[in-house]
DNA sequence: GGATCATTACTCGGATACGCCGTGTCCGAGTCTCCCGGG
DNA sequence: CCCGGGAGACTCGGACACGGCGTATCCGAGTAATGATCC
């Protein structure tokens, strides 16, 4: 079993949280600072920035410095799935690498691991396959207004 | 967003640790001890006592103590699925809880709950979808020799 | 009036301390096994 | 030989410290808007 601390969990937080601020952008349409979602959120600034730049690193977000900046989504709401979202935060990754951080590389771990490998893949495709039916525009709607 | 630090990474962690052993006692077909349980995946018995006695909880396995006790399991691994293993550990819950956790009260909150839950309890589903096909027998004939 | 430029205000993202959860270690309660003595 | 009882040993699970990750705070680099100045 592999010496590692928890790092990951805070993906799935990460997950809600991007949700909710995607929402946000895709209902106000324009260029948002990180201060009014995190007001809006309740949250730290700086958090969800750290977030938030994440999804930047994939070109779902753009950013726009300087004075009346902020994040713009990349894309129309209505063509971004909660699939690309799960992925740019590399939720499935980190819950599969936890399972495989458990798994210790002894002659038993090796047979685990292939045991386990199909299975957390299936697994993951499959909720990728929910979240690929689910885009920001859907949430906006079902958010109501 | 609640004020919660982070519960429920260690899930994830638990329910590979948990197949593992389940592997081991399905193989062996009688009491395991902790001790030489974890000495084969390499780690500490009390952190891997802490986990089982969760299974133990949900009566998926029994407890023998004294000398030459251990765990044993209270059904066929055959008619052990996988699912049954993520619900008693409630890998799903943490996650769904996780998530709603980083929505806050205000009215926004209220919408994005509304918007985020079915799409969850979706994702659950179909998890455990995936692991209902699964019993511990398959993971130990999946594992070779 | 229009263009140019310095100032300003506001943004994002990295660096640094603090706090709590997970981990490691230890110990007690409980019970099954084993051995010995007696019938 | 068979049975009962006590010692022993090994089990699980709860209690108590330590360390690392997540969080919060701060600050610097950068840029777009603004207003003044000049043509």
């Amino acid at each position: 079993m592999i010496k590692s601390r928890n790092t990951g969990y805070l993906q799935y937080k990460s997950f809600g949280l991007v949700l909710q601020a995607l929402v946000i952008m895709a209902k106000k349409g324009d260029t948002c600072s990180s201060c009014e979602i995190a007001e809006l959120l309740s949250m730290e600034a700086t958090q969800l920035r750290r977030i938030l730049a994440k999804l930047t690193r994939e070109h779902i977000l753009v950013t726009r410095e300087g004075r009346d900046g902020g994040y713009v989504l990349n894309k129309k709401p209505e063509d971004l799935t909660l699939a690309e979202i799960y992925r740019a935060l590399e939720v499935g990754e980190s819950c599969n690498k936890a399972v495989n951080d458990t798994i210790c590389g002894n002659d038993f771990g090796v047979q685990m691991k292939m045991a386990c490998g199909d299975i957390l893949e299936e697994m993951d495709r499959s909720v990728l396959g929910v979240l690929e039916q689910y885009t920001v525009a859907d949430l906006v709607r079902k958010a109501g207004y």
